[in-house]
DNA sequence: AGATAAGCGAGACGGTACGTCCCGTCTTCTG
DNA sequence: CAGAAGACGGGACGTACCGTCTCGCTTATCT
């Protein structure tokens, strides 16, 4: 997963901290430069979309050489995802309240939040990009959507040690449907995404909370209750 | 809705159709030149991405002129979508079994079939480019999603007039929360897409149907039935 | 001469003056149609050049199919030089003062004038046009050229004949080095192309008037002294 | 004067050779494919036109991309007036015979072996697309008319001071006038242009040789009768 | 009067070249 | 040896005209 897309150079960052602490011979690489090139990019991208996005306007918006970029970064994609990693890494983390519904709700409405941000535009150019770049595709689930899913894991499974969802489930069915439901209203933009779309969604697939059974009764008693043992 | 994307010329198809009958001075639009560039753009879509598809390319395949092209279609995106439109209407139609969960399942089984066709790599392209540009995403609501949607609704209003479904239910939430997982695991592609998944998620959202309740009576009875009364 | 480079369509000029009087059957040429392209042509040439002239905009400017234009003129040499023709005929001739140098020189001046109106850029554009073009040289030669040297050459006969010029004189020489003069200037613009470089160019050439001996007496006495003694 | 046309590029011939001897960063400039340009462009020029020639056909041709033609000349003009330039410099100069009549004629007769080779067609593409295009035909005259012109006033003065020609001569005049018949029949290619032509002309601006006074005898009896037999 | 014929405007057609933009690579000098 | 500068061959962009074509309509002569 390090260095995913990243050019294997000699001054690559992670390559000079071996045990010996010894330095290769030459001119070190920039750190002024890599980061001006992140900041660039990720400006960029909130203007213009993926593909409309050129190295050529990041090196130049960086005040830096376009092969000082090729250097380091063998594609745009590969550039922007490093660059979103970069800058996305410390937020949107689990809560553990004690309630499925509670915790991937809050969770979820945190990712809204990213999706409304500036740095949504970068989550859809990604998820665009990567339509016709497998790499870029690879990059994004191993640096993004993977360490999300890892703490997913570990709430669905409290979940079911606290006996709220059954043990044979399959937690990646629910994750992809709970998440899914956000992602498609997000990429097609064909109806609002609001707190309350996420509520509704996690009462349909979690079962909601006590106070949304009022109002849903018939569907969890006729879909799931009546019908599963009726019938 | 009509010629979404299209240009808004004189001799465009749907202007010499009125009342009168009457047809408009000139030289008429060529159908023959419209069809070979709608078969080359989806020839060629099949074997390149969409930011990988030229206009050049789709004129030179067609033996067409470039500017022919672009006096119908403003852009690639409006070209993709109409070429996609125009080949994809007839399918992907809801069964009418009497039970919501077969219909369902059917149709997005029907629908897997064409993602993962090579009219698979076009929902993703039109997907990605319409990231970027919106009419592209209007287009492809308009053409694609919306006649769809338009069947779903009367399948699920069925299922609830059957009692199957609770009356007060948010439809639009039903169905996002259903092809949501689908698109999410076709766009992501981090996880197998499979008729079993589909069926899972089927089961997840609208309760599975009765023989799938010994494969998984506890997340019915957990997760919704009894995780509702007792909690 | 006669249609030099128009086409040979059923009803243009010329073709129905027949003996019989008869005219064909069909639509007539448009008379109208004919001068709004001529128009045209002359105005836009006024403000671009040869090469920036274009069918398109002629045939936009005068209200006319583009058709219309092919239809009578084969390519653009032949309509501007038939617009030129149309437009020039009636001046340029040449008086009879019973002087060479003043014929000449007046007759000159006159030909600086269209040189220098608006008429003058249409006959750069001819002559450039004519670079790459020879049938529209040819048209330039017959139609511009030629009739007015038919009076040159009378007018130099006179002279001879008056005894101002010698009898054994290449007229076309003369003629070439006078004109030579006027266009070198006119299409190198390396100095002004003045009445008094026509009137020294004559000097020069034929020996200039009584008049002028003072000024150049060196030149003239060496170069055309018996003539100027003698006439 | 220098670089009349070309583009102001950081790496431009000139720009490199000051005092200090420092060259500029970046690539420099490829000394290789300016001249392939220059080979292209003349070599098609030979059989093309200058409107029928094309930038693509160059940069085809000489097996360059074409922005490299664009970066370094703004307009087809400039670059062929650039070519010619560079391949007609060393040619041309005028002889000192003692006798202007000889300097002129030989040095003329040299141009017009010029104006037949292929490179003729060179300077008609200059002089015809130069009739649009005002720099073009600065061009022409800085690079190519000039250095000739000086040479021609030191031949002309040298006879002024042998007494060969008047001193109150305006050499312009006398050198449009020379010169003016060869370009008019070059350009309009109504007669023939020979050696013979400009001898006669020669004879009629300048005064003939001894020798030729037979075979012209009124002519150079009356224009020139003084001077011939007086010197 | 009707048939036949040709010109008219409009405007779409397959093409070609335009001049620009960016690609990803290269070559040079500077730090 | 990295970095900036910037030129390089390449290729697609979207535009402008080319000269041709197919329309519906108009204006004539010929039967």
């Amino acid at each position: 997963m390090r260095q995913l897309l990243s050019g294997g150079r000699k001054h690559g960052r992670d390559s000079d901290d071996g045990a010996n602490g010894r330095r290769l011979p030459g001119r070190p690489r920039s750190e002024q430069a890599r980061q001006a090139i992140f900041r660039s990019t990720l400006k960029l991208l909130q203007r213009s979309s993926f593909s409309g996005l050129t190295i050529e306007a990041i090196a130049a918006d960086a005040d830096v050489g376009k092969a000082t970029v090729y250097r380091w970064w063998p594609n745009k994609g590969a550039l922007v995802v490093d660059a979103f990693a970069s800058s996305a890494e410390p937020e949107l983390h689990f809560p553990n309240t004690g309630s499925v519904y509670r915790d991937m709700s809050l969770q979820m409405a945190q990712f809204l939040g990213v999706l409304r941000s500036p740095r949504g535009r970068i989550v859809a150019a990604l998820l665009a990009g990567g339509q016709s770049d497998p790499e870029l595709l690879t990059a994004f689930r191993e640096r993004f959507l993977r360490p999300r899913r890892e703490e997913a894991y570990k709430t669905l499974r409290r979940a079911i040690e606290r006996g709220e969802l059954p043990e044979n489930l399959d937690l990646d069915v629910v994750l992809d449907t709970l998440y899914g439901a956000i992602y498609m209203r997000f990429l097609i933009r064909h109806d609002e995404l609001s707190e309350n779309y996420i509520r509704e969604v996690c009462s349909l697939v979690l079962g909601g909370p006590l106070r949304k059974q009022t109002s849903r009764p018939k569907l969890r008693r006729k879909a799931l209750g009546i019908c599963a043992t009726g019938s």
